[in-house]
RNA sequence: GUGGGCGUAGCUCAGCUGGUAGAGCACUCGGUUGUGGUCCGAGAUGUCGCGGGUUCGAGCCCCGUCGUUCACCCCA
């Protein structure tokens, strides 16, 4: 019987060591900026209802329409496997009644995220997001603090070749007042078919577009952001007046256009110049009525999802990471079957008082043992035989240079954290 | 969903106009008794992605399929 080989599902990702290391080392990056802000912990389901995303996302956002994985479970209700993280963050505030309680509710999250799309560098089909939210308070502050998290994250990790953009959407009334003009102007162009048909869903769209031909067309559309209710207009002053004394620098990009329907207000994208077409590794903005479409109260939020993928991504690209590889203190080399033993006692102690220990099993020779002490990157290496054992004093190696020092079993604890400095 | 490139040992790849497979790295063992990194020697490993077809004969040609990759679209 041949057996098929089983694969991972298309368009995965997935880090094995070595890899996993600097990706976890990332990830913890991205997210150590907000817990020092004061934002907490949620961790939510990686399936939710349907209507959570459909009514939260936006039906006409090609997230929902064609790249969400849903189905039915056994008790014949539509799941589907979270595409972002807003939505979910929203339900569970309003669900769990946070928004009765201390305003702002902030809080950060870190999982998986999937979307049916064609993976492309950079893009995958499950993939990891972090995120924060600040729901509850309308404040130019919070928005300038948010964007200040996604920057530090990002400079924590040392990249430098990435640039922010941002924009406001302003509010209802900016909005529908460009909307119709932006419609009109749209109407006068010579535009194909499936151009003109994602213009009917969403007009904004059209700026996104990367040919020529239609940037072109589109240098004299009329911009959002000049239609900006003077409230809308003084609350993005502010915002840029907060990023600038904080020294953030941005570019503002009018014709930004975010994938996601509940977007309003200041909008923001950090973009990598390395990364290829899928360029963005981070965005985020504020949305107002997102949580009163899904049942809530009428609060505003704002919040930022980045793609530890492509920040990962990145990161290898401007060479930053540290590759600091696993590096244990301790490499046992035990000979014959009373030392192995002894050497699974002395692990478990040495490992009680917080050191690496790594043991080579199974009986290999010792010249191998000792390839793989030295492959490991261990500091040390002990060879554990009969006469140790009995003798209680042992040969520990210094690896980095073969120089060898007599200790007494009983004094290794000691002996390692002296060397450890 | 649309289009292009690619698919040969764990990894990176070579394989001339079709004659049933190689290199480097990695791995294991050894270079006399219990000490790694260099050097030397030996060894293991592939149904050449899968399925059809053309042919006396296919890793090389054709078709399909799956995977992968890049771009469009979209987005983290």
């Amino acid at each position: 019987m041949k057996r098929e080989k089983i694969m991972a599902p298309k368009g995965v990702s997935e880090y094995l060591p070595p890899r996993s290391a600097s990706f976890e080392w990332v990830r913890e990056k991205l997210i150590n900026p907000a817990k020092l802000a004061g934002y907490q912990l949620m961790e939510l389901p990686v399936f939710e209802d349907t209507q959570l995303f459909s009514r939260g996302v936006g039906e006409s956002t090609d997230v929902v329409s064609k790249e969400m994985y849903t189905f039915e479970d056994r008790g014949g209700r539509s799941i589907t496997l979270r595409p972002e993280g807003t939505a979910g963050v929203m339900r569970a505030v309003i669900e769990h009644s946070l928004d009765r309680g201390q305003l702002p509710v902030k809080v950060y999250y870190s999982g998986a995220f999937f979307r049916a799309e064609r993976p492309q560098a950079g893009r995958y089909r499950q993939f990891y997001q972090v995120g924060v939210e600040s729901i509850g308070i309308d404040d130019p502050a919070i928005d300038a603090e948010i964007i200040a998290l996604a920057d530090n994250a990002f400079k924590s990790i040392g990249l430098k070749r990435y640039r922010l953009e941002i924009t406001s959407l302003g509010d209802q009334a900016s909005r529908a007042a460009h909307r119709s003009d932006l419609v009109q102007f749209l109407a006068g162009l010579d535009l194909d078919d499936a151009t003109r048909a994602r213009a009917e869903i969403n007009p904004l769209r059209i700026f996104d577009d990367k040919r020529e031909e239609i940037k072109a067309l589109m240098v004299g559309a009329p911009l959002l952001i000049d239609y900006l209710t003077p409230e809308s207009k003084a609350n993005f002053d502010q915002v840029r007046t907060y990023l600038d004394a904080l020294k953030i620098s941005y570019v503002i990009n009018p014709r930004m256009v975010r994938g996601l329907d509940y977007y309003t207000g200041t909008t923001f994208e950090f973009v990598h110049e390395d990364l290829g077409a899928q360029s963005g590794i981070g965005g985020g903005g504020r949305y107002d009525g997102l949580m009163h479409t899904l049942g809530g109260s009428d609060l505003s939020g704002i919040g930022f999802g980045l793609g530890v993928d492509r920040v990962l991504l990145a990161a290898e690209a401007e060479g930053v990471l540290a590759l600091s590889e696993f590096v244990s203190d301790l490499y046992l080399i035990p000979l014959g079957e009373s030392s192995k033993q002894a050497a699974l006692l002395l692990a478990q102690e040495l490992r009680g008082d917080g050191f690496q220990v790594e043991i080579a099993f199974g009986d290999r020779a010792l010249k191998g043992a000792m390839k793989a002490a030295d492959k490991s990157g261990s500091a040390y290496a002990i060879v554990l035989g009969d006469t140790e054992v009995s003798s209680g004093v042992v040969e520990l190696k210094r690896m980095s240079d073969g120089q060898v020092s007599s200790v007494k079993m009983s004094e290794l604890k000691s002996a390692l954290s002296e060397r450890k400095q």
